[in-house]
DNA sequence: TAGATTGTTAATCGATTAACAATC
DNA sequence: TAGATTGTTAATCGATTAACAATC
């Protein structure tokens, strides 16, 4: 269990790991090889050890992992049983939507509240979190000791509310809105770029197309198609 | 506009670029420097410089670039104008905001129809697209020619909506389920991976309240701290 | 022309992969 | 012990950045 330097990419891919390891059958073997993680999430395999070496000493030659030390071990590194104390901003359409999601307290988000500019929401709940006056919102998160804040509010108005949050001492916030965020150093802004993600699939159908015109692709040009794996 | 070959991170980029752009006031200058969106977007100029000159030419020394043209060709090269026919599968809390959001459009994703499992949301329409039954991907897919497919189903059911997509032809896949999902060669599954995001969010506040503890991070640290930028 | 700014070629950096050593 | 599988060190690959050449 080094986790000394642990890279970007890296840190990004143990959830997936966890995850995987977590929906594998209970009455299964108890152990599992880099092997057949790698082949089940189309990874490298020196890529997969290398990756769980960072964060574990599960790994026995021979044996290869014991999936419950793993698991353990990948859940105390992502800091299961951490309460981030969240708040989300921005009560539209998907900001109900990850309001109502249950599935992040596993992650250690805890949304506390929401704040919204539309009065006719403030006052009313959503899956027992309340709406409040975006106006309080930097007192609120000074108060509340907020770890965590969610941007789903319209580009026009993500740099105020951002702002708005780091007054308030926040130091990580999850931004959906289609905007750079500018935040002072020692904030982290994760931008969720839904653009990014589409122009990938449409670059990969127009590419796609010109080239199945002449002749179809092959997996090795697929696979190299943008950038290789 | 040499357009040969244009790498993941660039392609990610440059919808960014263009919304940055467009966002700029009307009756402002009509140039541009690559300094000046560096510094909007926090990138390296030089990255910016390299960036445009695979998708335009619209930059000339001393000039800048002219924002019209930029524009003009950003939009070309993303493919606006672009009509994708696309269908999501999973009509829940995310899925719903999905369909309800008009935003889409601008990056050629045309939804036409959702599909669910539950017999009491089909027949209804979400902001005029029908829900259809799940049964009927596949052949709904072949028959409209449906190029991306949007999942926003549970995880558990993921991979065999996955597959009736392909089934149907789709070769472009948003997967915003928690899972990995297998898919032939040529077609590209684009996964939208919360638990990423949490993780550097997690991670983030983990680490830097660790060594806030001894003594506050310097901003050349904060942006080392995890990979660099 | 001189100066500012772009585009490109070479160097650096970070991440992945290949080769190998360690070990159960 | 021999063999399978992990972990690590070195090589490769891709992307970013620095230095420079081109040009309006």
């Amino acid at each position: 269990m080094a986790s000394g330097n642990i890279s970007r990419l890296t840190l990004q891919r143990l959830p997936t790991y966890l995850s995987y390891l977590k929906g594998l059958p209970e009455d299964g073997p108890p152990n599992i090889s880099a092997a057949a993680i790698a082949a089940a999430l189309e990874l490298g395999e020196v890529q997969v050890r290398k990756d769980l070496a960072s964060v574990s000493d599960a790994g026995k030659p021979k044996i290869g992992y014991l999936i419950s030390d793993l698991i353990q071990d990948l859940e105390h590194f992502l800091g299961s049983g951490v309460c981030n104390r969240t708040v989300l901003v921005g009560v539209g359409n998907l900001g109900l939507a990850l309001l109502s999601y249950a599935g992040f307290a596993e992650y250690g988000l805890h949304i506390v509240a929401a704040f919204d500019v539309n009065t006719a929401l403030v006052g009313s709940t959503v899956n027992q979190k309340p709406i409040l006056p975006v106006e309080e919102l930097p007192s609120f998160c000074r108060e509340h000791g907020i770890q965590i804040g969610v941007l789903t509010v319209p580009a026009a108005a993500a740099q105020s509310c951002c702002s708005a949050l780091v007054a308030g001492g926040v130091r990580a916030i999850w931004n959906f809105a289609p905007v750079h965020l500018q935040a002072p150093p020692g904030v982290l802004v994760q931008r969720e770029n839904m653009a990014s993600s589409l122009a990938l699939l449409s670059y990969h159908l127009k590419t796609q197309s010109i080239t199945s015109g002449k002749i179809e692709m092959n997996s090795r040009q697929a696979e190299k198609e943008i950038g290789g794996k």
